[in-house]
DNA sequence: CGTCATTAGTAACGAACCGTTTGATAGTTT
DNA sequence: AAACTATCAAACGGTTCGTTACTAATGACG
């Protein structure tokens, strides 16, 4: 057995237009069609529409919504996929909260939930946290929890998605190499998925967004980090470790040796990081404003100044652009992703920053780009998380047309 | 009519069972195959093999090769792929030599020739060349320009694939935007491929080398860009301006802004290209070697006087290395490839060069890659104009299957 | 109020494909 | 020469689709 790459009868060809007509029922507007629409869509024969709907009925995936108001003529029946026939939930296990969200077969999300966590949490805690909380959110929600048909968790760090491992978190302690996904798997019984957040965000982004195939995520945050879809799938590099960005060295001169880290950030960050920010701005901004930033590590009240014309904020916030350019010009030169998309604590910048931002990069880069903040903010990783947990429904769905 | 996702009968499962055989005896060594070989393959019975070749007999595509020697019972009837139903060509515009290669459908070379071009060729006299010597070639060869199935050209520049236009080529006056394909479409009555030369050579060292699915090949000469493979295909970027590392910037200092080029180099290729190298070189190896380099932009002298012991050859390829080091981490931070492939003039460090940037590399990136020397060397590109061009005539084999 | 036009759904038929079964064929081995 | 083995070819039943003809349901109009 090499390959079996060719089908073999006729019930092939069910499966397959089953599978069309299903699709273009999923493409409908509202999720719903009459008989005819499909035919149309699919460009099949009105019988093997019919055919091919008894089938998606017997599996409990379309239901009949009765005749629809008409025009002239025998009313229509509307039938409508039977989104609720399973549902996914996606987690994204932030720094300081957690968020999950439940979310039937066509992405609705059915309940959401955050959970705030106490500083400085272990692995087990956060496994313990996990269960308990996606226990009761499934549990009001009205979803068993054998309902659940995949999961998809996003986490900080160095994720190897295959194996779904956690490789590297420096910030957690006991969460590298923690069989965590092997007793959720045992216990929902279901597929349980694992990613870096940055990943996640950027499948959200474009699924949600405009719809580019190929597009490139920033999180410019004191952290820096970049995820990257191409032609609508996740690059994630061969070991799972593209999107470094924050650990590019644009400061060492080019016959120096670069200096081992010594804080765990990497070199980019330490340049154009939100830190790095900030300790620009409490230097040479006037006293007020320096306190108010020296206190809390949120950028807005830089910004806010330069938008109130603050004569000291727009050299920062200058220079800020300037450096995160440089860094943003080697990706688009690189990897020329066309739409770039720009998260994380430094988003509050918004155009103001991004102008300056589009300014600087302008004369560095030999290809056009777009550039935008991100729409979702702080709820793109838990988006991306369902996507993807949908995408691997799609496996469990394509099992129920045979 | 939207999609027309569904199949819609009887006879599309018989054109992918038909694809399966075809493929399936692709596959097989020597593309010959027993019946019995291929209802293995396939899974299909072996009515329906036989049916299937039937269909790909008529179509011009197999051939029976009689009995074979056997060890028992009725001897089988071999089939073989026939290779020669159709062709394709491959052709390398470089700087100084345009190779041409013409390849049947299994990738078989028939026909291959390098002319020299005279120096500083216009457009126009580029395009009298290739059909003067592609329609030689192919009558040479007893291949019809009608048997052309499908032709990709690989020039330096910067290539709307697409479009199948040249964007940019500083070195080629009258090449730019240059009806080209236009005029060879119609004259070859085939579909006429053009793409950039460092995307061609990476496909080339994907598809002959160890098969790993994503890939990054650099091209480390005078010039310096790279072309990147994921998961089989190439990645050119959304204005096919992916690879420009020769373009990143890692001189100038950060908080300065970076000087337009004046010479049309990108601000790495003047750090670590060839003639950076070189003039490094002249200025620190005594009389007679960089006498040698003075007079020829080759640096063989340079790698050759390092293995003999010429102790002021050791701290220039170490410079070189470290430099063309930095670069490399940046791709391989940002996208981490797995496999880097090297080629272009100092390739011909060899593995001397190879692993003093590998020592300089290991500190500089966070996950592990394989790095080599570029197997294939001045054929790359004419080998990957080929696969290209055969990856197009797969189209063309799938409409006679119907 | 009845008839007609219009649209939706259903049943029957023929065509195409696949897999299984059965029988014929061409060699080798005993 | 007979037995054996693997291959090839033909016939049959099952599944799917598309086409065609027919029935069903509703609004418009006389």
């Amino acid at each position: 057995m090499t390959a079996e790459a060719a089908a073999t009868g006729p019930h092939v060809l069910r499966r397959i237009n089953v599978a069309g007509v299903l699709q273009a029922l999923r493409d409908s507007p509202d999720l719903t069609a009459r008989v005819s629409d499909l035919t149309a869509a699919t460009g099949l024969s009105r019988p093997a529409v019919t055919r091919a709907l008894a089938h998606l009925a017997d599996a409990g995936l379309v239901a009949s919504l009765g005749v629809e108001p008409h025009q002239a003529g025998r009313p229509a029946v509307r039938v409508r996929f039977r989104a609720e026939a399973g549902h996914v939930a996606g987690i994204d296990i932030g720094p300081h909260t957690m968020a999950l969200v439940i979310a039937d077969l066509a992405g609705a999300p059915q309940a959401e939930r955050r959970v705030p966590i106490a500083p400085a949490p272990t692995g087990p805690d956060l496994v313990r946290i996990l269960r308990t909380e996606l226990a009761d959110l499934a549990g009001g929600a009205g979803v068993p929890a054998s309902g659940l048909w995949a999961v998809a968790v996003g986490t900080p760090g160095v994720v190897d998605h295959g194996r779904g491992e956690v490789v590297l978190a420096p910030s957690i302690p006991g969460w590298t190499g923690l069989p965590m996904l092997a007793g959720l798997r045992e216990w929902l019984d279901c597929p349980v998925l694992l990613d870096n957040d940055v990943n996640l965000a950027v499948l959200a982004e474009q699924r949600t967004g405009d719809a580019a195939p190929t597009l490139l995520y920033v999180h410019w945050g004191e952290r820096i980090g970049t995820g990257l879809v191409i032609d609508g799938r996740p690059h994630r590099g061969a070991g799972s470790a593209a999107g470094e960005l924050g650990f590019v060295d644009l400061a060492t001169p080019i016959d120096r040796t670069p200096e081992p880290a010594a804080d765990g950030l990497g070199a980019f960050e330490r340049l154009a990081g939100a830190e790095a920010i900030r300790r620009l701005a409490v230097e040479s901004c006037d006293a007020s404003l320096a306190a108010a930033l020296r206190s809390d590590p949120d950028l807005r009240p830089l910004f806010q100044a330069a938008a109130d014309g603050d004569p000291a904020a727009p050299p920062v916030v200058e220079t800020a652009a300037a450096r995160f350019a440089r860094g943003l010009a080697v990706h688009l030169l690189l990897v020329d992703p066309g739409v770039v998309v720009v998260g994380g604590g430094l988003a509050h910048g918004g155009d103001l920053l991004l102008d300056a931002v589009r300014r600087h990069l302008e004369p560095l880069v030999l290809a056009p780009f777009e550039m935008r903040i991100s729409g979702l903010q702080e709820n793109a990783v838990v988006t991306g998380a369902v996507w993807m947990a949908l995408d691997h429904a799609e496996k469990r769905l394509a099992t129920l047309l045979g």
